[in-house]
DNA sequence: CGGCATATATGAGTATCCTTCACATTTTTC
DNA sequence: GAAAAATGTGAAGGATACTCATATATGCCG
């Protein structure tokens, strides 16, 4: 469990006074526009300074760095994704349920990162640092610790760490599909994400309506090296 | 089908004389070990161009940026691997041979991703630039498609674009796995490669065992927005 | 050999950004 | 209304990818 706190802070400091938060939301807005037309690598820090109509001081008053703002943009985004994740999670009872949860899910995020393109520019610019990086593995984490915890309460019995370690995965992989899907043309994109959601469903399936010893033929050799 | 050949070349001028042949190994190799050791990041073009014995204005004789550096390296490591994923299907003839052959294929990825540092520096580095992206996509294209051929020659009834689709997708998820893999800790990256090549052969298994129209009611709806 | 063309080598210099900092201005507090 | 805190400024600093005029080595032809 590595880097479980942010070692770098996404702000520096909170601006307290109203003309300041105003600013800031500015600086966010112009960062964001630049960044949905020429991808966050071509960003400059002095045009979202100038587009938000701020010096360039200002800007490094409240982000500590470029990749801050960036971070905080993708924050925004993955807050709001969490409430929509735990809305659809959050009366499930049944497995049928859970499957159709979990195929609405896929569908919502794939309509979303098609629609924004902040979000497609920010995963796919060069700049993903490490911390970019990071917060995207601990909302993972998060997403698929929900995941993991409705899951559970239909199977009682099984194994949570392999069905904690499933989920992630399977969030994991839904991610890179998204990201591979709003990378090629739509067509090809639409049959990526039908093709992920058979083998997740199929995988959350499995998981729960087989007793663990299924198809064991299948693990030719466990461990590597 | 968008960027079929690179717009930016991996090398500027093609070394013609023994000597320079040799400065341009070892600047690869000067490159290669300063990524190992520092992340691609932190690799620097006058230390490699230092490491390497040579001037920069060399270094950038042959190579026309920084990313072409790291493209190179990264093309000869997946160049090795073409030839070894080839190899291993060449003689497939049955299903079970598919299964096992792509098993391997997984574990032996995986135990090369764990060993070569320099793969795992240039995969989670920040500056996976848009060529990098490209050229790795272009490759699991490719190896897509041997998988792909070796499969339609198992199924010839099955649907061409989907079978192309899905081997591409359980491919790029393979990629995804392992970096996700190699980034977490053993005993959890171990977990991780395991639950993905159960999913990656159940999918195989489904499509070639069964009729297409099986499990239709899990598609809830088929396309979004 | 001599000389011409081509390939290769050099590294100080340029360009482009991110980021800082000393100082100015506004807002809050008491 | 004055001290304190918060906020604002932009020129200057610093890091680093990359260029270019110039120099040297190599191959080639007579």
């Amino acid at each position: 469990m590595p880097a479980a706190t942010s070692p770098a802070p996404l702000i520096r400091k909170e601006p307290t006074q109203q003309r300041s938060r105003e600013r800031v939301e500015r600086m966010l807005a112009a960062a964001r526009d630049l960044i949905a037309q020429y991808g966050s690598d071509a960003m400059r820090m002095s045009e979202v300074a100038e587009r938000a109509g701020v010096s360039i001081g200002s800007l490094y008053q409240f982000f500590p760095d470029k990749s801050a703002i960036i971070r905080a943009l993708a924050e925004r985004f993955t807050v709001e994704n969490r409430a929509c994740i735990d809305a659809e999670l959050a009366d499930v009872s049944s497995e049928e349920d859970l499957l159709a949860a979990f195929a609405r899910l896929i569908d919502a995020y794939y309509t979303i990162c098609l629609a924004e393109p902040v979000m497609r520019e920010i995963w796919s610019g060069t700049q993903v640092d490490k911390t970019l990086r990071e917060l995207e593995l601990a909302d993972s984490r998060a997403s698929a610790e929900s995941l993991a915890n409705v899951w559970q309460r239909l199977q009682p019995e099984a194994d949570p760490v392999r069905l904690t370690a499933t989920a992630f995965l399977i969030w994991q992989l839904g991610e890179a599909t998204m990201r591979l899907a709003i990378s090629v043309d739509r067509a090809e994109g639409d049959r990526l994400v039908e093709i992920y959601k058979r083998m997740a469903l199929r995988e959350l399936m499995a998981n729960s309506a087989t007793p663990p010893d299924h198809r064991q033929d299948l693990r030719i050799n466990k461990s590597v090296a």
